[in-house]
DNA sequence: TTGGGTGCAAATCGTTTGCAACAGA
DNA sequence: TCTGTTGCAAACGATTTGCACCCAA
């Protein structure tokens, strides 16, 4: 778990006038204590597995803080359940790539990209706020060879692009 | 209503061994009637008035339908609702911006970006299939002066930034 | 004729909420 | 103490589904 992303939350709980609770702690903790991404019931599992005391409720009241903080992001996976990213914090411009085949999730980084879209919105007339960018593709690898090196041994995978 | 779309949609219902129906007409036409994206209960009230008779279900059932024909797509405009867009067939590679200061929605083209997904992907080690790009944007002359020319008598707006 | 299509209402499922008990500050 | 917080279960809302009837081919 980051302890400076943890002491980010506590500021923003105290600022609006919240309290600091064992269930808070837990989701926290559950949220961040890797990279994956998931849903709310998954975090739900995941925090009762530290707290078993914790309930879906406040799972689900504390995602939107958590999001109001900053701290996390809602994502578009594509599939019908929500799925939330803990790793903009130290990620703040990536973006995903899906495979169409197995359904692992890519996340990457590319300066040439953040720089067009910045373009892109200036010359709409807009000032840029968020983005958010999701690639499904084939790996070609994983057809022909039945599996694929990126991706074996992990479920989600980082990628940052130079810029050449 | 688009006839060579109909066209497809007819084709591609022939081909399924599935049948001509009254009500899937409907739909159909609700759904390509104009550009404006929609919502599946936005699209039975506007398929409703073009035949009464159409229920709810069928609405549902038959949104799958025009996606697996790859007539319309889903996109992710935020909010809960899921909203889909039948704008694909004539502007296959568009995104959206959505400005938060209004809601609206500006579909726009950049054949930079297109490239530079492309390359992206190639880099990653995959074969480009589809992706979807969402960005948020403030208006500036929105904030500054309370309306933005670019938005007025319009729910959504299609610009075209020609490579430069 | 016949198997797919439809409308209706019930079921499902993710998420939200009312409320009484609880607990930080 | 004084509010914000929690767990529970009920409520909610979008979507799906079972089933009897309907209709395109």
């Amino acid at each position: 778990m980051n302890q400076e992303i943890k002491d980010r939350f506590d500021a923003f709980v105290k600022k609006k006038g919240l309290r600091k609770t064992g269930q808070r702690d837990a989701i926290f903790r559950a949220a961040f204590a890797n990279e994956e991404h998931f849903t709310a019931e998954e975090l739900l599992e995941r925090t009762k597995a530290i707290d078993p005391n914790t309930s879906r409720a406040t799972v689900y009241r504390t995602i939107p803080l958590l999001i109001e903080a900053g701290l996390l992001r809602e994502i578009d996976l594509g599939g019908d359940l929500k799925h939330y990213d803990p790793n903009f914090n130290d990620h703040p411009d990536h973006a995903h790539l899906i495979c169409v085949d197995c359904g692992k999730v890519i996340e990457f980084s590319d300066a040439n990209l953040q720089v067009l879209e910045d373009c892109i919105v200036r010359r709409l007339g807009f000032r840029p706020s968020t983005s958010s960018l999701r690639i499904e593709a084939c790996c070609e690898q994983l057809r022909q060879t039945g599996t694929c090196e990126n991706l074996i041994n992990a479920r989600l995978v980082r990628r940052k692009l130079p810029v050449r």
